[in-house]
DNA sequence: TTCCTCACGC
DNA sequence: GACGTACGTGAGGAAA
């Protein structure tokens, strides 16, 4: 077997990773990013390449031997930043930890050594590979020498060989170096040849080989000009590319045969690491093996009887079912921590009245790791759970919703001495998926547990150094516990109803892919964008808009602007629409409907969202369609429990704008609302700078889409798409508005600074959001950074409020007489429902505390209407 | 399984 | 001037 020698450009790729990766940095603070890509470049090459030798190469100091030739070579690089500065030592820790040699010498450059190694290895007849950034090295390309050059990112590569290189570029390795002397090179400050460019280098090195070549052969130069410059700079020609030249004989001690690939530090390199915040680097190099040894035994007792000893007062609580939906899973163990020691308590002893009276006595707090879970599920089983005081997962979601998980493990491991094991590798997942023996399973609630106990006066430190712990206890806290019953509670759905919608809907499909099959001469699956996009722009020629990784786009804003070129088109529009309808809203909803109550019961996410919004699953009732009168018509199949009840729907009109009105202060837009205008309608007569009688339908389209733009944060791009315009017509709108509303200019401003201070935005109720991307050099990041920066405040406040709402709702509902229920949330929209009877004085309650449970400097206005069905409380 | 594209809501 | 551009959930197809 012949060897493999890989060579890296150590700096080479250090910048790369540098600048394609965001500003990474570990929970000390230290910058990571260049080395997590150096890293992650690292494995990728042993995993794939299985060299049999290996060295990275790094630039000695600041001046070479060639700055003797041009004092100026380099002489226009920036200074390394100083973020990668610092990270450059940890990459030789790193290299270490890998058992990988490296090397740096004295007046010579990483190019050098490589080069000089790899004709070394090339002379004993060994395979070499050299990964660089740098398109200089491309020259040392020889048939046993392949260089592997970094494009987007870092792991993703070109391979150059002869023919690759060849067929690139026409040249050979050695016209590399030609190349660069004809035209230069700005990042090292090689001259070259002014005026001449990479076309016209590869013409000429195409007609006369080498720099020389063109030199001998000036009189068959054509151009004039070309010919004079050539002639004037020949001298600094050849010097330049005798700059490019990287040398193949360096004085370099190292034999190739002293860099064996060995086996990795383990220890050392798991540490490292841990050090270094590399999570994911650690379950990939296979630490969990290690971590599991490390797991000693946690005493876990299991209590012959529940005395007060094991239940205590404060207690921490953990209560286990594996599905991801806990509506009706089976609990299969719980576990309570506390100053005693550490419980495990089997299913059945769930049924003791000693527990049930704990469990229920508001007074005993118990703290637990998703509270609405907990509470459902025992809710469930007629159990029931009050005074869950502390919820360490909301508690880690309130500190930083960005952080990568907010499992019981990972928490554990950011925040706790503890260990303790992801539940996939106990139970397994998917269909391998168990309740494992006893001693294990107590093993594991057992730590989950002990776990709680350490984290919860931890976390909630944090939570009141940053001033949140209002934001957990009196708001997420109560609202998990409402959640939970109308979770529990459910929707009640006319099935009949739906079934009779399915089945118009899927005779019209048939008839509608019918059609379709017929226009286009042929079956096919027209939900297959690929089978689609063949038939539309292959088949039948259509002329292609746009493209996706895979293919053809057949997306609807693409579709649109077909919809005139072929009588298809409008027809695939309306199936997409009603298959939609038919297979996520009919059949989907249809499935969810619960056997033994025969609603529904989603479940609210309340630690996901970025912005402190909820989201709902199994299903989601917060996308229910609205817009289309076709879809709408699905809400008639929502109802109340009882024949004699309505559904009520209470919503807040335009909260955003006014959250944005009242924290920038904005003098025009709160005037807008104090006086209860339209705002669409004000914001149109303000960026189209006409009367209100003047505003037309599409100047009041162009400013709905304008406002939603300020609401969600979206790009000029973004409000170009949703507006059909081009990208500087939508910017001009953006300006203009500014322009109307200066003091959301301002406010837009100082939160983008504050961010960048401070490194994350606050809403209203303090709740936070990290942006470290914020300071990134790359502008997409920077500006998606930016934006977030602006929106979060906005979308947050409002989350914040309507959840005050729904508090406080629920609060003046307890003390009314009135037997309402709230069913749903959907972002700005509370759901109820209540006999109808009682409809009105619901009406008025929940529109009265809606309005008043914040003070802002505008008004909060609320509109609410009831009917028989969810469809007609419009 | 996992990824991609598409479509629904706010 | 490049880059790929509010947040969510879910369905279906295609590739692994």
């Amino acid at each position: 077997m012949t060897n493999k020698l890989v060579l890296i450009d150590g700096n080479s790729i250090a910048y790369r990773a540098f600048f394609a990766l965001p500003l990474l940095n570990n929970d000390k603070g230290v910058y990571t990013n260049a080395v997590y890509g150096f890293t992650t470049m690292l494995l990728k090459v042993l995993e794939e390449e299985k060299p049999t030798h290996m060295l990275v190469a790094f630039d000695a100091g600041k001046t070479t031997f060639r700055h003797e030739t041009f004092k100026d070579y380099k002489g226009t690089r920036q200074k390394t930043p100083p973020e990668l500065a610092e990270q450059l030592p940890v990459m030789r820790d790193l290299l270490n930890a890998f058992r990988i040699p490296f090397e740096e010498v004295e007046n010579y450059e990483a190019d050098d050594i490589i080069g000089t190694l790899s004709v070394k290895a090339a002379k004993e007849g060994w395979e070499t590979k050299i990964y660089t950034g740098d398109k200089d090295l491309l020259q040392l390309v020889d048939e046993h020498v392949q260089v592997a050059l970094t494009r987007k990112g870092i792991t993703n590569v070109d391979t150059y060989d002869l023919k690759a290189l060849d067929e690139k570029y026409g040249l050979t390795p050695d016209q590399i170096i030609d190349m660069k002397g004809l035209m230069g090179d700005s990042s090292d400050n090689i001259p070259g040849v002014p005026g001449v460019g990479e076309k016209t280098a590869l013409k000429l090195l195409a007609a006369h080989k080498t720099v020389e070549g063109v030199y001998e052969n000036l009189d068959q130069v054509s151009g004039k000009k070309m010919k004079e410059k050539l002639e004037a700079n020949e001298e600094q020609a050849l010097m330049s590319k005798k700059l490019a030249t990287i040398l193949t004989e360096a004085p370099i001690e190292t034999n190739i045969e002293d860099l064996p690939v060995q086996e990795a530090d383990q220890g050392a390199l798991a540490s490292l690491f841990k050090e270094l915040g590399f999570q994911s680097l650690l379950d990939r190099i296979g630490a969990e093996a290690e971590t599991k040894e490390d797991l000693k035994d946690l005493e876990v007792i299991i209590p012959e009887k529940l005395t007060d000893e094991v239940l205590t007062e404060e207690c921490a609580l953990v209560v286990e079912s594996l599905e991801d939906n806990y509506h009706h899973a089976a609990i299969i163990g719980a576990a309570a921590a506390n100053e005693n020691g550490v419980y495990f308590l089997k299913p059945d002893m769930l049924q003791d009245p000693a527990f049930q009276e704990w469990a229920a006595d508001p007074d005993k707090k118990k703290w637990v790791f998703n509270a609405k879970r907990a509470v459902v599920s025992l809710g469930w089983e007629e159990i029931k759970l009050d005074g869950a005081a502390f919820d360490v997962q909301m508690a880690s979601y309130l500190l930083d919703p960005g952080a990568s998980s907010h499992d019981m493990a990972d928490i554990a491991e950011r925040k706790s001495g503890l260990q303790v094991q992801h539940d996939e590798a106990v139970y397994g997942k998917g269909k391998k998926q168990q309740v494992p023996d006893e001693d294990v399973l107590s093993q594991h609630l057992g730590r989950k547990a002990a776990a709680l106990l350490e984290l919860k006066p931890a976390l909630e430190q944090e939570l009141d150094d940053n001033e949140q712990l209002e934001l957990l206890i009196d708001l997420e806290m109560p609202l998990s516990v409402i959640l939970g019953r109308m979770e529990q509670h459910g929707v009640a759905i006319d099935k009949e109803e739906l079934e009779a919608l399915g089945k118009s809907l899927t005779e019209r499909l048939e008839a509608i892919e019918a059609k379709i099959h017929d226009l286009a001469g042929t079956a096919f699956n027209i939900n297959s964008p690929k089978q689609l996009g063949e038939i539309l722009f292959e088949k039948l020629q259509l002329p292609p808009v746009k493209k996706t990784k895979t293919g053809y786009s057949t997306s609807a804003d693409v579709l649109e602007k077909l919809e005139d070129s072929h009588e298809i088109i409008p027809e695939i529009l309306l199936y997409r629409q009603l298959g939609k309808l038919n297979s996520t809203y009919i059949e989907g909803l249809l499935k969810a409907v619960n056997d033994k109550t025969g609603r529904i019961h989603t479940i609210f996410n309340q630690a996901l969202t970025q912005t402190g919004r909820l989201s709902s699953t199994e299903p989601n009732l917060q996308n229910i369609p609205i817009r289309l009168e076709e879809g709408r018509k699905i809400r008639h199949a929502f109802v109340p429990t009882r024949e004699d009840s309505v559904i009520l729907a209470a919503d807040y009109s335009q909260i955003e704008l006014r959250v944005l009105a009242h924290i920038s202060q904005d003098e025009n837009l709160l005037k807008a609302f104090q006086e209860d205008m339209d705002i669409h309608t004000k914001t149109a007569m303000d960026v189209f700078s006409v009367a209100a009688e003047e505003v037309d339908g599409g100047m009041r389209r162009t400013a709905k889409a304008v406002n939603f733009g300020i609401v969600y944060g979206i790009s000029d791009y973004g409000l170009s798409q949703s507006l059909g315009v081009t990208r500087k017509e939508a910017q001009s709108f953006i300006d203009k508005y500014f322009e109307s509303y200066p003091g959301v200019k301002d406010y837009m401003d100082t939160i983008v600074d504050q961010a960048r201070e401070n490194g994350y935005v606050t809403t209203m109720m303090n709740r936070r959001r990290y942006l470290p991307e914020i300071t990134s050099r790359n502008f997409n990041q920077r500006s998606f950074a930016e934006r977030t920066a602006m929106n979060t405040p906005i979308q947050g406040s409002a989350a914040d409020i309507i959840k005050k709402a729904m508090v406080d709702v629920d609060a003046a509902l307890e003390e009314s007489l009135l037997e309402a229920v709230m069913l749903l949330q959907v972002h700005d929209e509370l759901i109820f429902e209540v006999s109808a009877s009682q409809a009105d004085e619901l009406s008025e309650l929940v529109s009265r505390v809606m309005e008043s449970c914040v003070e802002l400097d505008v008004p909060l206005k609320v509109d609410a209407d009831y009917g028989k069905t969810w469809y007609d409380a419009k």
